[in-house]
DNA sequence: GATGAATGAGAATTCATTCAT
DNA sequence: GATGAATGAATTCTCATTCAT
């Protein structure tokens, strides 16, 4: 009996308990999703998950990376060959919005037991995981300030915490009144908007304005009178 | 035995639970503190904690009104008497943040199972409590906008959502590298700036583009036709 | 409701759980018995073994400790008021080997389990039981020595070990083909009887000799001349 | 892929299996010892025991014949060409005395589960090789008797129980507290002098001789002072 | 008002065993 | 011959909750 994919029973078993588990932990919660739902859910019987993933931490570890592993890559194919960090930054909070809103449920799992956890497994590998995606944020962020588009006096963290806490927010709102893909993208736009237009060194840009009129005047007068 | 108080014996009692199961939801959560924990917290026996709450969930109800009246309370005090909204805000938000890296784990236990319990009355409780606080915050929002300090384009939900979630994130990032109470007021400070310089209506950089249009014009002018 | 004796309702279900646990150790072995037939035994749920014992090891703990309170108590109590140290020697080694048949399954629990379980308070008490119990007999044999009726050359201990590690074996095969308690009691007279006349001192022998040997010669000179 | 000697694969992996089955019951018990654990020890999957064993039972079964095959043959190696039996009942107190203290942990696991499985093959089988190796020094004992080393009026059985049950006991002891190799000889040598002294036929015993010199002490009152 | 005592309904985890390949 | 994979049947232990006193 022959599978198109090249996956053995084992490796669709593994990925059909890690489906399961997935959903059961985004729907009821780390503590309240049993073993059972999920066995029930891939299809197979509780010993197998134990026999794949050792234990119910265990399982929820490889959920987790699993997760972030997959988010990771799509953002870093989200923002594969834009331009520069500013349209970088909107296109990652633009995807973060929208990805939070949709697994919100699990991200919180996530952050829960991530730091609460009584398996230090999970605890080490949540922190890993999560600075691989905010590190990928505070890096872009760290170019628009060498850009000169982001002052010195704020720093950099705090606007990570506004991208990430909004976004949540944002998402934890939607829960109740659900809103359209179209509202949330704009809603990244503002989040972006707010940080850029927030945060820029405010000298500078009245600086500029001001540089730029003064060329102007100087044009004015090497030209003659109207 | 006299008591300057006057409250009765259960009324000391209700008291004594409730601060403990308070400690308990704070430092375990609430699926994992128990009815044990909590009892031998407030050095009671099990049976009295249903004999003045009815269940767990009704235990946590309390707490979380409890919890919201008295924070609504704090906040009311703190900003009693403070001039404009601006001032207003920048007080709410620095309250907020210090509140919520003190309490953050509680306030989760109340987000999560204040939309997640299967306690109806818990979830229509949490959803009532937090607008009472979120509603104070946007009541000032919209204070500004009024006094024009804030534009039109951007929702002031999403200004709420930025105050609460990066006030959250914060928390979150003190509760592994501590901060001082004065790095927290700064950042308090911070997102304020961020959101008032962000969000601020556009008249005054359309006022310089303006008068470099102007100027503009003033050049076409004295150049000769093409 | 009252009762006769002054127990509580808890200290009745107490020993009837301990008297339940007493006879599914004895019977079915540590491992094998579960604490749902020590709940079915003692007509209680499950949950209530480990309301009063904590654990499945905190039971075997207090069954082995009420046992060998029980035991040394009569052992006690049968030597009471016995004469010399031979006496008292072989009551207690008549007291063991009765004890022993009856008991058997259950010593080697305790004496298994004592060694190895994953509990170190049950290690613990068990070694320091059965010193209490061993101890009591090592007494005895010392104050033999003293007596001069256990010769120098033997050590203590393996006399010691002859008398309880005999003794299990009798109960071992006893268990295959049974044995009236007349027999047991010749057995451990026999025992006994062994150990006495095995590792008295040998000049003693030598000495009873030469004293009957004076004796004789004290006749002789009394009667007549052939 | 040749072998030097003409062991088939299967027959390889029998051997393995059986070894780290008698380690692993050793070292843990049966019950504890998990059919993983011997798999792993014998670096074959657990299916495999199966295939050859049929159960853990089964297993236990063959490591237990393959046990008492191999000692019996050591005893009989170790007494060849002894002289008497007397010399050959030191030999053999001497040969069990080091063998248990060596194996104790699987004696008992062999005595436990030979009496009590729920395998009735193991039960029969173990009480056949059981009665094979005590058999073997009743026979002796029953020499020494007709030898007239040993009196009629103690049962030969009971020094067969003295002789294993001390044994038995001393590797007990020196499982807490260690003891050399000339140690435990010693006690090998000790404990059948305890038996030939303490058994020998009684007309030297000091009962009688104690008889003997009442009846003196009477004839000495009948007659007239010297 | 308070509590000692008891319990039902799970929960995660273990382990010998089977079977298709 | 060997094994990867799966599982049924237990097993210990937890915890909110009830109720007689």
């Amino acid at each position: 009996m022959k599978r198109s994919s090249e996956q053995t029973r084992g490796e669709r078993t593994r990925q059909a308990i890690l489906a399961s588990a997935t959903q059961a932990f985004r729907d009821r919660g780390y503590e309240r999703a049993t073993t059972a739902d999920v066995a029930q859910g891939a299809k197979v019987s509780e010993a197998t998950i134990f026999n794949h993933y050792g234990s119910k931490s265990g399982l929820l570890l490889e959920v987790m990376e699993s997760y972030y592993r997959d988010t990771l890559l799509e953002l870093e194919e989200a923002i594969r060959g834009q331009g520069g960090p500013e349209q970088q930054l909107r296109v990652m909070v633009r995807f973060w919005v929208l990805r939070v809103v949709k697994d919100w449920s699990l991200a919180r799992v996530f952050s829960q037991h991530g730091r609460f956890s009584d398996d230090p497994q999970v605890v080490t590998s949540y922190r890993e995981l999560s600075r691989g995606l905010t590190g990928r944020v505070l890096a872009v962020l760290q170019n628009l300030r060498t850009e000169g588009k982001i002052g010195d006096d704020i720093p950099l963290y705090l606007l990570r915490d506004v991208i990430f806490g909004a976004g949540e927010h944002i998402a934890l709102g939607a829960a109740i009144r659900p809103r359209s893909q179209a509202e949330l993208e704009r809603a990244g736009e503002q989040i972006v908007g707010l940080i850029l237009a927030g945060s820029k060194p405010s000298e500078k840009s009245e600086a500029s304005l001001a540089s730029l009129e003064a060329k102007l005047d100087q044009v004015l007068q090497r030209l003659p009178e109207a």
